[in-house]
DNA sequence: GCAATTGATTGCAGTCTCTGTAATCACCTA
DNA sequence: TAGGTGATTACAGAGACTGCAATCAATTGC
């Protein structure tokens, strides 16, 4: 390898997070893209399925990042805390990105399309959380409602995190958003 | 109105599932729906936004009415047991379509386009379930957290329902699905 | 009756997303 | 030095979706 520049794929998450920052994202084109990052339409969908991929890089290592944490949890852990304990992991790498992440969560809000895309990976998160869980032994049905929940609890926590205005960690709203759930159960 | 045969909605509907069933969702232009209902395919967008929301009729009706059924719940049932009533009042129309549930299940899982769709009608069904909960006086996050768990519940119930090679009613796998919801937080 | 309005449908042109296929060509390897 | 590799490019085309204007039966108001 090595005849062109590399970097491809980061030049053009970059170009179209840029641009749809500017234009907004359904007046920005794929073509507008791949131009700004000196690459044609075609090289985009060779690194991205389609246009909105393109905001959602590294899902999949994360995804299954958390998995792999799950299954090594110890064995004494809780299904739910093995969870929590995996995504409170990841809080200082997002910690660390808190501005991009809330730039990007401009752009998602603007569209349906975006969200919807989001509650994809979102599902896909949940579905290798239940796996993992079930790897550990625990029953089909308990799995997925445990992953349904956490991952519920997960969406919650992020969202509190960008929208809150004294900027605490990620772990933070993580601790509260499980706690909320455990209170909240015991309702039920 | 009058000036045309009536139900050009239900028609294109049908033919979409019929053409879906036989040539594949991916195989089947919009043109040939529109073909095979006696229409052009412009009016099939004055009728759904995509070609995927054909699938998805009376979706908006449905979370409507789960909705109202939460807020008129008896002040003394539990958030998560109103939405569980609610539910249950809908299973009779279910049980009566579960041929037609089941076709269209088989086409829903050909295609991640679909899924993703069917993820945002479910996300839109939460986001309904926890305003209702909010309005019956619960916390905020305590809503959403219940709603998330519940309509984790509702889809595991209705795959299971799907999939019962006894074709038990869709009452009895919700009331296995959340009471295994139930069950499980015991262990949160 | 009759004119005006309504509203579902149509026609058409055009943009953009996404795909299939084959070609290019610097770099690496044997 | 011949051949392989892999990212990129070129090109053509299908099909989803939109905007806008026109049609015309049924309905409504007078």
């Amino acid at each position: 390898m090595g005849r062109w520049p590399t970097g491809s794929q980061e030049r053009l998450q970059d170009a179209a997070i840029e641009l749809f920052s500017e234009r907004g994202y359904e007046h920005t084109t794929v073509a507008h893209i791949t131009e700004a990052a000196g690459l044609t339409e075609r090289t985009f969908y060779n690194h991205f399925a389609d246009k909105r991929e393109v905001l959602f890089p590294d899902q999949k290592r994360f995804v299954a990042e958390l998995a792999e944490a799950v299954r090594a949890a110890p064995a004494d852990q809780s299904p739910l805390d093995s969870i929590a304990a995996a995504l409170l992991l990841t809080t200082s790498w997002f910690d660390q990105r808190h501005d991009a992440a809330r730039r990007r969560r401009t752009i998602l809000d603007t569209r349906a399309e975006l969200r919807e895309r989001e509650l994809a990976k979102m599902a896909a998160l949940e579905e290798a959380l239940a796996g993992a869980l079930r790897e550990r032994g625990g029953a089909g049905i308990s799995a997925a409602l445990t992953a349904a929940a956490a991952v519920g609890a997960y969406r919650l926590a992020t969202a509190a995190w960008l929208a809150d205005p004294q900027r605490r960690p990620l772990e933070h709203h993580l601790k509260v958003s499980f706690e909320g759930l455990r209170t909240t159960a015991m309702n039920w």
